[in-house]
DNA sequence: TACCGACTTGGAGTGCACTCAAAGCAAGCC
DNA sequence: GGCTTGCTTTGAGTGCACTCCAAGTCGGTA
């Protein structure tokens, strides 16, 4: 609310937070890789702020949504549910005093994470070793 | 159906390829961490050959249909998509002659699996960079 | 002025991988 | 015999994460 809150805020934005609308549908599409169709559902489940509108009412993002998107992308990459994101983008739109809860969040989801890699590695090898078997036979 | 044919094929399944008739479903159940309906159904689909029956009709599994159900698991764990894995068991089924066309198949999965491993890590060192930067905002 | 392509909406539809319901059978135990 | 537990079947239902549809608006170019 007040500027003291505001001031940490902004810094916490970083470089790319540019709240200035900028790119229509189309070209956040080009940008993160995500269809028109899923942004705007994003949008509806409260995963995105509503972004600005143009005069006739489309869409418009800042580098700020487009940042957050580009982040969102990689959670999905790792099979984080939307709830779990939808979760923290409520948190995130709480400000400040939830940057714990975020914080537990993350960290939680980085165990989930680590545990899916051993399990990803454990099965390669696994993989690795049927392949062995198969190429041997074949000689 | 010679036994020419058959040598290499118990040469190929090692110790764990006993088809002795041995565990309930429930039993099954405990072993392999899948349900009851999901090996009903994995069966269903042709991902499973049909397993032996009891005189009253249930299903009685062997070592050699746990070992299978046990690297379906693994498999399972790296979403693979399941029409793959049928693909995979088909193969397996008409035997010998298909075992370069089951080793492509797990050369494919297995470059999957690498890139994936990737990204997980990759998003790993993103999580943890937004985990350091809470943890700095926080003293 | 005509047209094209990009955008808008809410609600319905899709594909995947299970997951369950309902109704019934069989075995073991008191 | 009665009860419980575990099994059987087919077909329908679920949850997730999109994905599409229809019908319309808007902006820019020829």
């Amino acid at each position: 609310m007040s500027l003291a809150i505001a001031l940490p805020l902004e810094e916490e934005r970083g470089p790319e937070a540019d709240d200035t609308p900028r790119y229509t549908i189309g070209e956040v599409v080009t940008r993160t890789g995500l269809t028109a169709h899923t942004l705007r559902w994003y949008e509806r489940i409260g995963l995105l702020e509503p972004p600005a509108r143009s005069h006739s009412g489309q869409r418009r993002f800042s580098d700020r949504d487009v940042s957050w998107l580009e982040f969102l992308s990689k959670l999905r990459l790792t099979a984080m549910p939307v709830a779990d994101m939808v979760r923290y983008a409520q948190l995130r739109r709480e400000g400040e005093d939830t940057s714990a809860a975020r914080k537990a969040l993350l960290e939680e989801h980085r165990e989930v994470l680590r545990n899916r890699i051993a399990d990803l590695q454990a099965t390669l090898l696994v993989i690795d070793c049927k392949i062995d078997m198969y190429a041997e036979r074949q000689q």
